[in-house]
DNA sequence: GTTTGCGTTAACAAAATTGTTAAACCAAAC
DNA sequence: GTTTGGTTTAACAATTTTGTTAACGCAAAC
């Protein structure tokens, strides 16, 4: 009934390795045999339980995109909090939900790379989150602003400046690695120092005075 | 005359073709009879020429990170000029690089991906540029904060910070583009403004009175 | 005019990878 | 105990992709 041998134990190995797999190596570089001998099975399995290897992609991608998407929605907007811990609040968010899922970005832009095509999906929600969230911004910016509280900067370019800070460093991890290594000694407290900076780079360009 | 015998241009047209076929869809995506088809041969060719996928493929990896290199060594540095147009020639030097090399950045991300150790390659080019233009910049940062004329930053993370801010741009290409559209209406038009964007990040961060 | 050697091609071979199937397995239902 | 139905496996088939080879063409050298 529920449980029974290990059926659903098997499928989700598989998605489990799959992941993996075709996080690390993209679409073309991963191997179904590799996939299933990961999950512990024959790769006749991975055809029993999704047909092909592009049933199992899209799979794959379409858990991904939606992640990207629960991210948006739910890491980066505190409209409750003031602008200064709200931006700091939604950058540290986003920083940590990268460093917990590091090769998220780059499988992204690889698969939007090779399939425009399915930026059109993306399109809706991440317009729709990113514009809500963008206006109440900008609102609380210029309200700042016209008391000369803070500078009159525009909220868009504050996201994306944003979202370029923090995807940098795990987008280019091995770059990253060797020269923060090099410079700082240590990745895991250069990522720390990074957070800060970040922060610090995205508040100083608003100038606040509060 | 025409295009029946020109033995030494074959060489040159399997490359192009090769490097738009790697560039675009990586090692395990591309495919030799792809490129050979593109550069008007049959793939036997490349085999004549090149030996293997393998070897075709190095070829470009080199050529490129070859010309990773020479981009930091020619762009990025103006120690003669003054700070603030030093930092400026420098950030849309690079920026000017990667728009006329935009897939660059992904190719070498996912090659480094899948092959850290080629990172061994790079450190010593990348760490010798890249500190004595470090070395040279936080000297004139620090002279000039000492007359309490700029801020006292971080060489290295304003380095980061230009390169972050620059690479997403492209690296995000497809992304960037449909909420450039959406947003500012024009592709280009979105990337000049994020190229003086980008400038003034920078140079804000120095709070530079000059 | 014949020879020589590189460049080229088409057909073939080899390897790797994905996809399929018949039969075995095994727990639960009858 | 037998049946039933989903799960699993091993062997096989099909396809795709890379790599090889023998023969051909052609220009230059002899």
């Amino acid at each position: 009934m529920e449980d029974q041998n290990k059926p659903k134990d098997t499928e989700a190995m598989i998605l489990q390795a799959a992941e993996r797999e075709f996080l690390e190596k993209g679409y073309a570089g991963a191997r179904t045999t590799a996939i299933a001998e990961a999950a512990g099975v024959t790769h006749a399995m991975l055809h029993y339980y999704f047909r092909s290897k592009d049933k199992l992609f899209e799979k794959i991608v379409s858990d991904k995109m939606d992640k990207l998407c629960e991210m948006l929605l739910m890491t980066i907007n505190h409209p409750e909090l003031p602008l200064k811990e709200r931006i700091q609040k939604g950058i540290e968010g986003h920083f940590e939900f990268l460093r917990a899922n590091p090769d998220l970005p780059r499988f992204i832009i690889n698969e939007l790379a090779e399939h425009p095509g399915r930026m059109e999906t993306l399109r809706g929600t991440l317009l729709k989150n990113a514009t809500s969230l963008l206006e109440s911004l900008q609102e609380e910016i210029d309200r700042l602003a016209s008391c000369n509280l803070c500078e009159r900067v525009d909220a868009r370019m504050l996201l994306i400046d944003m979202v370029s800070l923090n995807v940098f460093l795990f987008i280019a991890a091995p770059m990253v690695k060797t020269v923060a290594d090099s410079m700082y000694g240590d990745y895991d407290l250069f990522l720390e120092m990074r957070r800060r900076e970040n922060v610090k780079t995205i508040l100083g360009k608003l100038k606040l005075k509060l």
